[in-house]
DNA sequence: CCGCATCCGTTACGATACTG
DNA sequence: CAGTATCGTAACGGATGCGG
C-alpha cells in the first residue's frame, strides 16, 4: 500500500496524453527522470548540481509529486532522507521512451536554433 | 526563409531533452499537435472546442510559438487567418512519437487514479 | 553540512470581455 | 471567427532559515 496521494490533478479530459501532461506537463519532471535514468540513484544535492540549475523549492515539490505518484522512491525506504538517494521505480523507468522521443526530435530539429546542443544527454557530474 | 523567430528561449542547458522542454514543456503545446495529428487541418475555433477547454489567449500564444518554430503553419499561407486552418509541418508531425510514448505510458499506469481515461486519444468533434 | 520549508518578487496561466 | 486587453490567480525562482 504505497499510494499516499495528497491531491490528484484536476484531469482536463479523458485523453491519455492530456492526462500525462496534467501530471508531467512542466519543464522539470522529465529532467529528474532523465538524471535518474542516466546516473542511477541520485541525491537531492546531485539533482541541484545538474546543468539546468533547478531551485531548491521547485526540486522539493517535484520530487514530492513524483514520489506520490510512484515514479521515484528512496533507495532505502526505511532510512531518513539524508544522503538517501532517489531511484526510479519500474513505472518511472517506463517513461524513458518519452524522453528518448523528445531527445531524437530535438537533435534532429533544434540544432540550428540551438548550436550548443550536444548529443550527450547530460554532462556527467 | 521561414524563420521569423521573435524570441528564442533561454536554453537551460545543452541537453536535447532539456531544450525540447524549454520549448514544449507545458500542458498545451502537445495537445495542439495531437489535435492536428488526429484530425488533420484545424481552425482556431476547432481547437477551442476540444475537451480540455483551452482559453483563447493561451491558444493564441501557443499557436504563435508553434508557428514561429515551424511546427505548424496555415493551410493557405497567402490567405488571411479567418477560416484558414493550421496544419502540421513535417517537423511538427515528427513530434508524434513523443505523444504516442506519453499515451502508452498513461494508458498503462494512470488507469487506477483516473478511471474515466479512455483509450481514445480524443473525442471526435 | 544536507534536505528541505518559508518568504517574497516576478512570471506564466486562465476566465472573461471585447475588437476588427 | 480569430484573435487582444484586462485583470486576478497560480506557478516559478532566488534568497534565506532551520532542523537533524
Amino acid at each position: 500500500m504505497k499510494s499516499k496521494i495528497e491531491a490528484l490533478p484536476d484531469w482536463r479530459s479523458s485523453c491519455p496524453l492530456s492526462s500525462a501532461l496534467d501530471l508531467f506537463g512542466d519543464k522539470w519532471s522529465l529532467l529528474i527522470v532523465r538524471d535518474l535514468a542516466m546516473h542511477g540513484p541520485r541525491t537531492y544535492s546531485q539533482f541541484l548540481a545538474a546543468d539546468e540549475k533547478i531551485s531548491t523549492n521547485i526540486l522539493a515539490s517535484k520530487l514530492k509529486v513524483l514520489e506520490e505518484f510512484g515514479l521515484i522512491e528512496h533507495l532505502n525506504p526505511d532510512a531518513s532522507s539524508r544522503g538517501n538517494p532517489y531511484k526510479l521505480t519500474e513505472i518511472g523507468a517506463e517513461l524513458a521512451p518519452v524522453g528518448l522521443a523528445f531527445r531524437e526530435w530535438a537533435l534532429k530539429h533544434l540544432g540550428d536554433i540551438h548550436p550548443q546542443m550536444t548529443h550527450l544527454p547530460i554532462a556527467i557530474k
